[in-house]
DNA sequence: TTGCGTGCAAAGGTTTTGCATGGCA
DNA sequence: TGCCATGCAAAACCTTTGCACGCAA
């Protein structure tokens, strides 16, 4: 019999993600909240659950400024044609921005310069707002309350 | 005494790397090319090269698709606040796109929605117009004669 | 002669794979 | 009972570091 198995690492990785919808996790960051959350969840685990979200597209897999494969889950309902993606160089988190600019930048870039953008996987990299006001940062856990959106 | 040796190894990816500026090596690909010019150079060697080179800005540093670091050698005189960064996700080859979109999109996105883009760092992904004309691809290893200017 | 540069080998860190065991249906 | 899922350990990968030797100045 062919079908997936719903187990106690996948309810619990769900609805974690579901809580934090938006956050931003490697795997081993997730493995960890999980930790903290009373559920044990192998590395292995959790990359293996993190990568078949994106394969199912109810998340999205990048890479931060230090390289880390890093994930955030949007529950499928991400329409990301229509917005930016925009990475704080600084915490590492990457928010969305909806902006009627990202058609328009598609557009011309398409018609005057012959490139075919893929907005789901472009990155624009800065500093959000809370780490343009300067201070220690936050780190770049990922965890810290900050929600997916500018 | 403190200061640079020139050596031979040094002189040769130079030369190399002016000669096809704009394109981008990872440093196993600097490397391999460099031994079909007739220099053995070491990886160790490559990447401590390529990573000098950023660090006087002559080149820029980034990741490919696939989460392999890539430079770029533009020679110092890239203004890159002027031009977009973009990736082929098929070649892995990245273009510069000098477009007047770039300032605006910054100062967009920064007064509307409050976050400072760094140009120099962002990077937008999609297709080039060699690979959009489908055909195998060329694989992802930069030297196919392709220049920086879509 | 001095000390920077080189390249081998080894270490480091992240992600993936192999495999025996455990758990869902 | 039959598979799928899990997690440990090990492998695979890319990149960086340590160190002895070579070479530029």
């Amino acid at each position: 019999m062919r079908g997936e198995y719903q187990t106690r690492q996948k309810r619990e990785m769900t609805r974690f993600l579901a809580e934090h919808a938006m956050q931003c996790f490697s795997a081993e960051e997730l493995a960890r909240a999980m930790e903290a959350e009373g559920v044990r969840v192998g590395l292995t685990t959790a990359y293996r659950f993190l990568e078949s979200l994106c394969r199912q597209q109810t998340a999205r897999r990048y890479q931060d400024a230090r390289g880390l494969l890093r994930y955030q889950y949007h529950g499928g309902d991400a329409d990301c044609e229509k917005h930016f993606h925009v990475m704080c160089s600084r915490c590492g988190n990457m928010f969305h921005v909806d902006c009627e600019m990202v058609s328009e930048l598609s557009r011309h870039l398409y018609a005057e310069h012959g490139f075919r953008v893929d907005a789901r996987e472009s990155v624009l990299v800065g500093l959000c707002r809370d780490c343009q006001k300067g201070g220690d940062g936050h780190g770049a856990d990922g965890t810290s309350g900050r929600d997916g959106d500018l």
